[in-house]
DNA sequence: TCCCATTCGTTCGGTCCCTGCACTATTGTC
DNA sequence: GACAATAGTGCAGGGACCGAACGAATGGGA
């Protein structure tokens, strides 16, 4: 803060701010919840709308006596985009500042198989027709990636190796965009913050069941970022003295316990299709959920190890980060049914409170709806960004 | 932000952090290192001054050409309080803005045999104590206690149980300052981030050791709290499926494994003098480390044993905060460089970089430097707090 | 010895933005 | 139909910062 220069920029971002928090409200209404004179409110709303942040909308009629006030809300005039880049798909999905989908795509795709300029050429190429199909103006794209960042150069990617080191920021640089780069579980926890019905809780914790197993932690309204970018990484954690091998090359890893080899393991022999590599994720999870529902036994005593050992680990997690709710995403989302309550009889004998776990609801545009959100913070922080004529 | 007089509130605050900082200097330097002009900063100084937390200093030589400036810097015309109550004293410290201690003491009190209202008297006539003994106004009072605490509740005391549900600050009204109550652990995590070799790191885990086991997590440069307020307490965390029973009524919490009666029990016999609850605990440590600089064989394997069982809680620790430091006080300070070794070997085995261990040099005041710290903050905050003749 | 380049700190006019008040617009109630 | 109540807009005023110009203090060179 130096300039009152500065103060006009506070002003609007306070002004938006209050819009997205609190719905649409008259001039009058939003001079006393920001605590600005009328007078100022009304050159702030000007110059919103002249970027194309902020409408009118509807004449309101408060039911009382007096001049009816005009509604004003935040517009859909810009977005943000988040692409997620995961093992076998590449997904895109553009939110406008209402928090409107605005376009949203998913492809399947052998990221593998390819090399990350190709793959990256692919997901610009993605993004350019989600620009094109909408009309509001993009102003930032942020990618999900399944591994560490550090800026915006992948560090760690258990799942994709051939990952390791490439910058996706400069893959992407041909859009003429501000990239950024995150976790595909911190993108996603941040999504579970920003929308549904964990939107505006502080104090978050997001797991999510893959291959391996993600965590995002969101503690006083901010991500839990650590000191080298790989704080919240719950995959590892050694909460066992267990000797089952993990592929960081330890033992008794939490991923080793609750990860989906671990289900399938349990819930089946080796020649039972449902430990075909070859056969598609989600196929394999809806027969897991269709012999469970049949009451399946041996379905059942798996989905039950897994819930318990979620709840060992999630104690943990509760205990230390002290949540409002641990949100389960990727597959404990799809078989939540059957995992919550032994679960929470895990967490019971443990903590204090073991009514804070909750199934995600976002399903698998978690991460995309995460970056997307993410992409938008820079124009709620300081609306001045976005040109005058964004959508006159 | 709303108006341009929190401008001017808000470019004093940048000023003085920027003091703070990097230390003094001159109004130029300042002003470049600020990004205001000079005539700002000149005006931002005058202010800062009058209100006695800025001083001119020696004239600066800066060794080149050119008329040389005059240093500004931190003067000690406020300072911060902070006060810790625990079992067996009462602590009581005042910092001045420069970081400079004003005053110190410290007093055996036998807390549990008194109400909690006799023991906020006495602590009360310490800090009229503290205020009495020297020059700079006293600008607000932390009191540290060994429990969580909401708003200025204490909600659990495992070690001052007749506590629960005291509000503290009320009993410290007659102070007619402002009076915040935190978390002994959180607030010692606090000095160690504001203060000695840690000072500026932004992620960093405290853990100390007393009868329980006591932790303070900042990540992103602020105070992990939880939905809570119970974030970061660690001593109950159930890491090993172990069987002993701890005072919270479950089994294998980690304050069984590394707290001081583990150490106490796996060191001596029930009949040796270092179990005698009698005793001084400094006393019975100062025994401990005796008998391990002799090379007592029982005492250095049960010193080995808290080490690896605190490198094993650790790891867990390191994996989900990330820290840059995982910062040891309490007893373990005391007997650290006994418990470094096993330590670090445990956490080799666990997680990456195992180097992150180092034991505080706070020593015992480092509770009441962090409440000081702590109730410094709001005049850096927004120094306009402080009234204009303040050491006029 | 004297002058000048260089840097520090202050003074002064200008601009931006918020504030408070006055004023118009619109609606419901008596 | 008059009045009260609420919404939204113009206008003068003041506070804070900026940029430029100016005096102050020092070292170096002729």
């Amino acid at each position: 803060m130096q300039t009152q220069g500065q103060v006009r920029s506070a002003n609007l971002a306070a002004a938006l701010a209050c819009l997205r928090d609190g719905g649409p409200r008259s001039r009058a209404r939003l001079a006393t919840d920001t605590g600005l004179t009328k007078a100022t409110v009304s050159s702030l709303v000007t110059e919103l709308v002249e970027r194309g942040l902020v409408a009118e909308g509807a004449v309101h009629r408060p039911g009382s006596v007096g001049r009816p006030g005009t509604l004003v809300g935040l517009a859909g005039g810009v977005c943000g985009i988040g692409v997620e880049v995961n093992v076998d798909y590449l997904a895109v999905l553009a939110l406008d500042l209402a928090g409107q989908v605005r376009w949203e795509s998913r492809t399947a795709l052998d990221v593998p198989g390819l090399r990350p300029v190709e793959v990256l050429a692919r997901a610009s190429a993605l993004v350019s027709e989600a620009r094109a199909n909408q009309a509001a103006a993009a102003v930032g794209v942020t990618v999900a990636v399944p591994g560490g960042v550090q800026g915006s150069v992948v560090r760690t990617a258990p799942n994709l190796p051939g990952w390791v080191g490439t910058d996706v920021a400069a893959g992407l640089a041909g859009l003429g965009l501000p990239v950024t780069v995150g976790n595909d579980a911190d993108l996603s926890a941040l999504a579970e913050v920003s929308a549904g019905p964990h939107a505006g809780v502080p104090d978050l914790v997001y797991l999510t069941g893959e291959v391996g197993v993600g965590g995002g932690v969101v503690t006083g309204g901010q991500l839990l970022r650590g000191s080298t970018g790989l704080g919240g990484e719950v995959g590892h954690l050694a909460l066992t003295p267990g000797d089952a091998p993990c592929g960081c090359g330890r033992r008794g890893c939490w991923e080793t316990v609750v990860g989906l080899g671990a289900l399938l393991r349990a819930a089946a022999d080796p020649d039972d299709p449902l430990r075909d590599p070859g056969r598609d994720l989600e196929d394999r999870l809806g027969e897991v959920v269709a012999r469970a529902r049949a009451g399946d036994a041996r379905t059942l005593e798996a989905l039950a190890g897994i819930g318990t050992g979620l709840g060992v680990g999630a104690a943990v997690l509760v205990a230390l980060f002290d949540p409002a709710v641990v949100v389960l995403g990727g597959y404990f989302a799809v078989v939540g049914e059957f995992l919550l309550d032994p679960l929470r009889a895990a967490l019971a004998a443990r903590v204090e409170d073991a009514d804070r776990v909750a199934l995600s609801t976002l399903g698998f545009t978690a991460a995309v709806r995460g970056g997307a959100h993410v992409a938008l913070q820079p124009v709620f922080d300081n609306p001045t960004i976005v040109p005058l004529e964004a959508s006159a």
